[in-house]
DNA sequence: GAACAGATAGACCGATCAGTCTATTTCGTG
DNA sequence: CACGAAATAGACTGATCGGTCTATCTGTTC
């Protein structure tokens, strides 16, 4: 069964987006490489935002299913859990078509105050942000919460480096500091 | 004494930039900021790139400037300047114009291998770099590049969050990690 | 005052943008 | 077979894009 054309929409969308920016995506592309036709796009969507937020909303999904499979498989105790958030960012950076986490450049090419398309990048930011919580509660972590908001912010630094350089290391620095925080947090 | 044209094209351009994003930004919006024709931007860059690379490279110019004096204006002391770099971090998000860090938003939206405004980025964080590693062998760090590598992944971790959050308290967490990564680097 | 450099306004170019509309075709369901 | 929903191609709009060109004007400096 072939995908939909709704499917293919967004996929083809999300792809653009990621490896060009969303600006610099036009609607022709976009149909092009979906072998779409122009109406159906509108009938779909109302507009070009809405696509992106269709597309922002299916990266969502497919990135934290994703992410969390990988560190269920790689670890089975809690406190292991929260050092492979780390191996597991390691590998999407090595990935070819990694090109940056899509919400943060979303969130800084539609800054205006209000727009739903922030919305959509904050709702993915604290969606991983409770994942990372209850692993930091599961590890007996006294304060899950904080441990949570620094193993965040040391997976978002090193993704923001990883986009810039070239270079793709920042995911085993930020583990090294990882590891510290987490020792120094939980007790045991 | 008033600024050149060509000084009032790179502020104009370098606000919007800052504010709308790149592509978003057309010439049009440029030139009327600025006060400035058409033709005099073109006598002074060959193309909407090159400006681009003008206002990035005057952005690396300002802002480290004033991030370093703002550390050297707080703290004299090699270890409780490097504590400072997130007191100044937070100042700079806590500022209205705040948008996010404008190196990550342009490696993003021109993310094509090669590009030199990738170049600019890429250069803009290796001199941030550069300058926190002697920080950090002023401080005695046994190691000062990965010492320098943590706290400036901290700080571009902070920066990415502030960014999509509207919550501006992500230096003060990344200052706190900072402490304890310090303390565990710096003997004594 | 003459010559020159730099800035000016604004017409203009071809390309592309997001979005609309029509007319035709495809296809699963009753 | 017939109906209707959905997808198709492609023409079309008005706006905007980055960039070029001309003709005028302003302000130094010999």
């Amino acid at each position: 069964m072939p995908a939909s054309a709704r499917d293919r929409l967004v996929d083809a969308a999300l792809e653009l987006f990621q490896r060009e920016g969303f600006h610099a995506t036009g609607i022709d592309r976009i149909l092009s490489k979906a072998g779409v036709a122009r109406m159906t796009l509108y009938n779909h969507f109302k507009s070009k935002d809405e696509l992106i937020l269709a597309a922002l909303r299916r990266a969502d999904e497919r990135f934290r299913n994703w992410f969390m499979q990988e560190v269920e498989r790689r670890a089975t105790k809690p406190r292991e859990r929260l050092l492979a958030l780390f191996e597991v960012l390691a590998d999407w950076h090595r990935r070819p078509e990694f090109h940056g986490c899509v919400f943060g450049g979303a969130a800084s090419e539609f800054a205006d105050a209000g727009n739903p398309i922030q919305g959509a990048c904050l709702e993915h930011k604290r969606l991983m942000l409770r994942w990372v919580r209850s692993l930091a509660s599961d590890a007996g972590a006294p304060d899950p919460d904080a441990l949570a908001q620094e193993l965040c912010l040391l997976m978002d630094g090193a993704t923001a480096q990883a986009a810039v350089c070239a270079e793709r290391g920042t995911a085993a620095i930020a583990g090294r500091v990882a590891r510290a925080v987490i020792d120094d947090a939980i007790p045991g």
